[in-house]
DNA sequence: GCTTACCGTAAGTCATGACTTACGATCTGG
DNA sequence: CCAGATCGTAAGTCATGACTTACGGTAAGC
């Protein structure tokens, strides 16, 4: 659903730490920003866009506010994987073994 | 293991919509660009970053270039998630069901 | 061998977004 | 009630990357 969402959230190398962390366990904005080399507001930033991709929750805990993962977005991201590892089975497999020369990954010069 | 690139690729939209023209069949460089709103050259720059994922890989039949699925992009994307659903499990359930007053996703104004 | 088709790359432009500092809001403890 | 702590947002800067047009290179058909 909204699969486009989660893939642009941990596209960015900043953001998969901050989902890291979180991964561990509950934490606040601060515990999360201390450790990590961006300043403070840029993970509140970070946070909203994990949020808005159903990646994590929160619950407000005094002066404090406590992020913790939502499993949503993993849901839909997986979800949206499996339709495609299973859509791509057959066109997969008809190229899979072929005589022909098949250059794959890197670009080597 | 380059699960991060996989991710990065994935996260622009022309290019999943690159790669789900693939999902369905091989198809030559031209094929894709005709009916995407964007140029050729672009559609080979998007293959191309595709190809350094591991996420498809090609083959040459004569003047042109057949490009199709390669799983092996799709494979370490799946192994991070499936790591990360099961790390995430026990951080989650901690959290799931609190008395307390929780917003998720969306930023209402 | 020459033309045509198909493709990759180079160079340049422009928007997006990841970061910073500065500020205001909210809650707690004395 | 005031001081401190914690956080979200606004505004501004700067790099990245997605796109274009232009060009060169290779393979097939006549």
């Amino acid at each position: 659903m909204t699969y486009d969402l989660a893939l642009a959230a941990l596209a960015d190398p900043t953001r998969r730490q901050v989902f890291e962390r979180l991964a561990a366990g509950p934490r606040s904005v601060g515990a999360i920003a201390s450790g990590l080399p961006v300043s403070r507001p840029a993970v509140s930033q970070h946070l909203k866009v994990l949020r808005a991709a159903g990646l994590v929750a929160d619950r407000a805990q005094g002066t404090r506010r406590l992020y913790f993962i939502d499993r949503g977005g993993l849901a839909a991201l997986r979800a949206w994987l499996d339709r495609f590892w299973d859509d791509s089975l057959a066109a997969f497999q008809a190229e899979v073994e072929r005589p022909a020369t098949t250059r794959k990954k890197g670009n080597q010069p």
